[in-house]
DNA sequence: CATGGAAAAGAT
DNA sequence: ATCTTTTC
């Protein structure tokens, strides 16, 4: 599990790759959704409410009124009044995106259908390997079974050249003058590997004809000899286009190329490379000696960076179709600030439900179990944002387990999780939370997969015997030319057979009249890259949170010590760096080196800005929030607050509970009244407002279940629970008892805890169930029950059949306890203040990328095939 | 507070 | 295991 698949460096330029990569996809979602608009400016926006909402997409006509991402709604309509401005659906208080993510697969699953070798990259882009169906197309070529006319080159383009049909013409120019003596010259070669794009193609247009058949989606793509230049690629021609990048057109192109277009030098580290290096474009970058390049960054980043500069990347495209993490996650910024319990456990709950929905769905589709949970969440404590994230196991797939346990591994991980004196007032506002699922593994059947068969013909309504294998011939994985080239073998290699291929590509040529004129129409310009476009949405502005944490500061303490190390080290020759060299053609180093001299080492100019020590400010002035919130609270009661409540019923929670006792109401310049409790609030805060109300809704289901439950426990135990005054005693043993609920053995409450037996006597539904006021009528008019457990409304029949579900979960849950250990506490408590100022980025960074030596482990197993023996069979 | 959310992968 | 970086 090193790194990163890699192929030979042998191979370099015998892969067909691709990058299909969906046209402003989410404006293409909405549209098919509403067809109403198809055609018009379109914006896809999300969370509306604040100037028009944030733009997360862009289509051509919007674009070409000027209308760019990361501009708001508002913004929008001033350039374009016509723009139709669909939203992100809302679930749950968040933005929801399933609906982008559904479209996602399916044109992944269109895409599938041509090549196992497929990478999912993101939801609207896919690396495809393609190399060998194209072997095998051309096969069909020398066979007379397949005909490249130009019809199956529409919308292509080849970068350097006019249009395709002038590079057709140079690529079969150079194959009609071949002889058996420059049959074996590198540029030969090149010429054999850039059919392989040209014929690679034709398949890809294909591909993106089904893509717009099955899904009526549009689609560009990149077609080049690896990972890093399809995705360049792609975004030269849009939409609905694609582009071929023969060997010939990377020095030029990357004359014009800014380094930072190339994916993985985006960031920080481009910024670096520019800044030490002195250089902003591709090109100057093969000047520098892959020693050099190891030392200002790390070995690996040094390697990948050599060989970058000259157009070659050796990352395999992996078969990759499913997510290896599910989560999902929403900021509170400014005065959405998380500082009560009650909210965040509102929040806590909104993300577990969504993560569960989600994991549910994937476990129905992919047969797999995520067993671990991670937390991340970001705290303000005095004045920073300190960012945080845990880890915990996860053992089963339920809800309630999750919110409960992602709010304990918060706590357990917070030094001060309540403010003194308090049971809810947190002591940190919370600025961020995420739920995330991982490290999946495949259900086995078997003894543990009995119980979750049983399982799953509860929540599963498929029965999904067809199990959605991505396996993958293991011959793909690094190499998966050796073998395309093994089969393909002829038994002659380069001869002088040019009379046949000369037939075949005139005959093709014969088209090309045709084929110019096609695309007269939307003339080539020639390139003026520093405007090209990569992707889709390259000009993320680099927001760089404000978010630090002890790490980072402690690097940049380090890092005066660290540069003068990287100095110190003296430029050794290096064995890898001839190695490399050694492997490259001749004509490599004819394309790239031909200008540049190599230039010495010298040293990065490190600026010194000094690390400014953590000075404490003793700023408390971050109670207002909280103020405010409590002062709609009168007549309602968070769920949270419902053990206490319970516990102690005679303490007023206006005065029991800081959340709601640090009330200092300060007199407000512009309120509205809350139509829901009329009570005045600040303008500003109405939206968080709302949210609370919510929250309170959301919530108050859970307290009657919650307290349901608790009524059971005491009727089977009788006994009391914890007295309220401690805080962390009391969240405790909140957590504990909720947990209870759905089935734990332990617990500090009682001395007759429920066991699992208990649990499997059947519960007869009427015990189980209370209705709410609300429902009360709804559930007799439908003769529906309330399920305790999780709220669902069953028929009464189903009710016995229905606790069942619930006692095999808990069942499973039983025995899944005993198997891991349980969560292991942290040690050290996370909070520790710095502060900083710098926003110095020369950093670390140090990057391990696979060793070059690797990568020329293997020898090479192949000679090249002639290009002339694509045509010599009939 | 102001893009937001999601995911991967690398670093330590 | 946790944190950072990068990208879309």
């Amino acid at each position: 599990m090193s790194s990163k698949a890699c192929i030979n460096i042998k191979n370099k330029y015998d892969r067909v790759v691709v990058l299909v990569d969906m046209d402003c996809f989410y404006c293409q979602v909405e549209e098919k959704l509403n067809p109403e608009i198809r055609g018009k400016p379109i914006a896809v926006v999300q969370y509306n409410p604040w100037q028009g909402g944030g733009i997360i997409a862009v289509n051509y006509p919007a674009r070409a009124k000027g209308v760019t991402r990361h501009m708001r709604g508002d913004e929008a309509k001033q350039h374009c009044p016509e723009i139709e401005l669909p939203q992100v659906p809302q679930v749950r208080g968040k933005a929801d995106i399933s609906r982008y993510r559904e479209a996602g697969k399916e044109v992944a699953d269109v895409l599938k259908s041509f090549t196992p070798l497929l990478e999912r990259a993101s939801i609207d882009e896919a690396y495809l390997d393609i190399t060998e169906r194209v072997v095998t197309r051309i096969r069909e070529m020398n066979e007379g079974k397949f005909h490249l006319l130009p019809d199956k080159l529409s919308n292509t383009f080849a970068v350097g050249y006019e249009n395709i049909g002038q590079f057709v013409r140079k690529l079969s120019g150079t194959f009609d003058s071949s002889t058996a003596e420059n049959s074996t010259s590198d540029k030969f070669e090149f010429n054999k590997s850039d059919l392989k794009l040209l014929v690679g193609a034709s398949i890809v247009n294909e591909i993106r004809a089904a893509v717009k058949e099955k899904t009526g989606f549009d689609c560009s793509a990149g077609i080049a000899h690896n990972k890093i230049l399809a995705k360049l690629t792609a975004g030269f021609h849009k939409p609905n286009k694609q582009t071929i990048l023969p060997i010939d057109s990377i020095p030029k192109m990357y004359e014009t190329l800014p380094l930072k277009k190339v994916k993985g030098l985006g960031g920080k580290l481009g910024d670096q490379v520019c800044e030490v290096l002195k250089i902003t474009f591709m090109s100057e970058l093969v000047q520098f000696p892959e020693s050099l390049l190891q030392q200002h960054f790390d070995e690996r980043m040094g390697s990948w960076m050599y060989l970058m500069a000259r157009g070659i990347d050796l990352e395999a495209v992996t078969a990759k179709f499913h997510s290896k993490s599910i989560g999902c996650c929403k900021r509170f910024p400014g005065k959405n600030a998380i500082t009560g319990l009650a909210t965040l456990t509102h929040w806590l709950n909104e993300l577990a439900s969504e993560v569960m929905e989600r994991l549910e769905k994937d476990l129905d589709e992919n047969n797999r179990t995520a067993k671990q949970l991670t937390v991340s969440y970001s705290q303000q404590i005095e004045n920073t944002d300190v960012a945080s994230t845990r880890s915990i196991p996860l053992v089963v797939y339920d809800k309630e387990r999750i919110a409960v346990d992602s709010l304990e591994a918060i706590k357990r991980n917070t030094e001060r999780f309540f403010k003194l004196n308090s049971t809810t007032a947190l002591n940190n506002a919370i600025k961020f939370l995420g739920i995330s699922a991982g490290k999946f593994e495949p259900n086995a059947g078997g003894k543990s997969g009995r119980i979750k068969q049983m399982f799953q013909c509860y929540t599963s309504k498929k029965t999904n015997a067809e199990d959605i294998s991505q396996a993958v011939p293991e011959a793909h994985k690094s190499e998966p030319l050796i073998e395309a080239q093994t089969k393909d073998k002829p038994t002659n290699e380069s001869t002088s057979e040019a009379s046949k291929p000369k037939r075949n590509i005139q005959h093709f040529l014969q088209n090309q009249a045709s084929l110019v004129s096609t695309s007269k129409g939307e003339p080539n310009k020639s390139h003026p890259i520093k405007e090209i476009k990569v992707g889709e949405d390259l000009q993320h502005a680099s927001t760089s949170g404000t978010v630090i944490s002890r790490e980072t500061v402690n690097q940049r303490k380090d890092m005066k010590y660290f540069i003068q190390q990287q100095r110190d080290k003296s430029v050794s020759s290096d064995t890898k760096n001839q190695c490399i060299e050694k492997h490259l053609d001749s004509n490599d180093k004819e394309l790239y080196d031909a200008t540049t001299p190599t230039i010495n080492d010298n040293a990065p100019e490190q600026q010194q800005n000094d690390v400014k020590n953590a000075a404490e400010e003793n700023n408390y002035q971050q109670n207002r929030q909280e103020e405010d919130q409590q002062e709609i609270v009168d007549d309602a009661l968070p769920a949270s607050e419902v053990v206490d409540k319970v516990e102690a019923p005679s303490c007023s929670y206006k005065t029991t509970y800081a959340e709601f006792y640090y009330n200092n109401p300060e007199p407000t310049a512009v309120t509205v009244e809350c139509p829901q409790c009329r009570k005045q609030v600040p303008e500003y805060e109405f939206q968080s407002h709302q949210d609370f109300h919510f929250a309170l809704s959301l919530s108050q289901q859970q307290r009657d279940e919650f307290r349901n439950d608790l009524k059971m426990k005491q009727m089977a135990t009788s006994q009391d629970v914890n007295s309220p005054l401690n805080a962390k005693r009391t969240s405790k043993a909140s957590a504990t008892a909720s947990r209870a609920t759905s089935g734990s053995t332990n617990g500090t409450t009682s001395t007759a805890g429920p066991s699992i037996t208990r649990f499997l006597e059947k519960i007869p539904a009427t015990h189980r169930v209370e209705r709410s006021e609300q429902e009360k009528d709804d559930q007799i008019m439908h003769h529906l029950i309330k399920c305790s457990e999780c709220g669902e409304l069953v028929e009464p029949q189903s009710i016995t059949e229905h606790n069942d579900y619930h006692v095999a979960k808990r069942l499973q849950q039983e025995l899944r306890r005993l198997e891991p250990p349980s969560p292991s506490v942290s040690s050290k408590p996370v909070v520790t203040l710095l502060t900083t100022n710098s926003s110095n980025a020369s950093n670390n960074l140090k990057r391990k990328r696979p060793a070059v030596k690797e990568m020329m482990a293997e020898p090479n197993k192949q000679k090249h095939k002639s290009v002339s023996s694509f045509f010599t069979k009939l």
